[in-house]
DNA sequence: GTGGTCTAGACCACA
DNA sequence: GTGGTCTAGACCACG
């Protein structure tokens, strides 16, 4: 579990931190029932307060991603989102837009950009999970 | 050109200005050399302090997307990012690899991110520019 | 806008300010686009630090009940939950077997039970609202 | 008597054990006189630590559910909270109010919201007590 | 003026 | 040991 903050990033550093295990479990490197870093111990790690890790850690609490219990520490659910479906599909659409219209300001092709997320996609491990449509 | 805020959003309104512009040139809506509203003009359009819309012209122009003349108003450049490769390389990777996280973990499948990107793209007038890969 | 604090209250501080919005909100006493009392503001009259007051203001917007917007202030949604129906319905039903169990064992008939409960909804504003089954 | 630990729940194990057992008394599955589990064997079948397990009995003494009695074990007591009747009305009237608040939040209606009240106290076995009110 | 982030450090609760 | 709450106070960002 390797968390690295950008103190040059824009980003707050909770965000980064919780972006940074988002993304260690989409590529499938945490899954359901594992067991996160202890709060002091990331705060060590990075060098940040242990606050500001318990902020992280709450975030990815409120999104599902993972659980506290006091006591024993954070682990991940393996679940994803519970919005109802119409607020998934507008962010996925609010996404995608930002996506692409970011991506054409940096000056590439459709084709590059659809390259690239085959290349994002590819780093992503899906599980075959039943969703209701 | 019309430019709406969305009260709801998250996202500071000078943000939100600058990237609907941003939009209105990937979709062709605004193209090289076109006049962009005064400050003061959109700024009574979309009831919004001027110093809010300064601030959104200023991303604007550091980004290459805009030119402010002294007197004679900003101007759309109909350049894309003047970075390096490398660094635009670098940028696409990274907006792709946080897209396809946050799309991961709104639970959608490649199947649906990748539908959902060529929507996107849809949207967008693409130029035939050469530019080295 | 009211709130009381408990100091003897298991409940932490910022929950107790959350609800009270909350409940202010089922009662109709605040609604959509009402503005909330500014943080300090709020700090100040429940005499809790301003970080207590951010911290209740957070829960409230990931639950959806309130926006917060950088130099303009926190204002009532007027939304219900976001999450999906089988969520929604997960929680109502662990909330109800709570409520009956406890109610039990402080002695209460059914009849005792319904009736406190129609004493409550009588005072909650319902919306005429169109939610997809 | 069959206690199930929901590790994804974020209540704390040992107020999931005393509610599960006050569920149990609720429903009508154990009854006054009823022995319950020592609390090395309900440690074993929970796989929890038998300090959690005397901290769930302690509870549930405390709100005179049971009786813990030195050398023989545990006891359902049969009866219901001794409190006085003003803060026993109190105390449901409370209740109440934040169960009606939750699920109203939650986007239910009152008839909802009555339904799953119905639900829950169809699986609760009253005893025909008489009480003053 | 508004809200947001972060630190340092005290103290509490759960297993 | 784990996580959780709260305070005090510095400093940043938005309008």
């Amino acid at each position: 579990m390797l968390i690295r903050i950008d103190p040059q990033s824009p980003d707050p550093i909770f965000e980064q931190i919780a972006f940074q295990i988002k993304g260690a479990v989409a590529r499938g490197d945490l899954s359901d029932g594992d067991k996160l870093p202890s709060v002091r111990e990331l705060a060590k790690d990075v060098s940040v307060n242990p606050n500001t890790v318990i902020r992280s850690y709450e975030v990815l609490e409120r999104e599902g991603v993972i659980l506290r219990r006091q006591g024993s520490g954070c682990f991940i659910t393996g679940k994803t989102s519970m919005l109802n479906d119409d607020e998934r599909k507008r962010q996925l659409s609010l996404l995608m837009r930002r996506t692409v219209t970011e991506a054409y300001h940096l000056g590439f092709s459709s084709e590059d950009i659809r390259k690239s997320l085959d290349v994002g996609l590819r780093g992503v491990h899906f599980r075959k999970e039943k969703r209701k449509k």
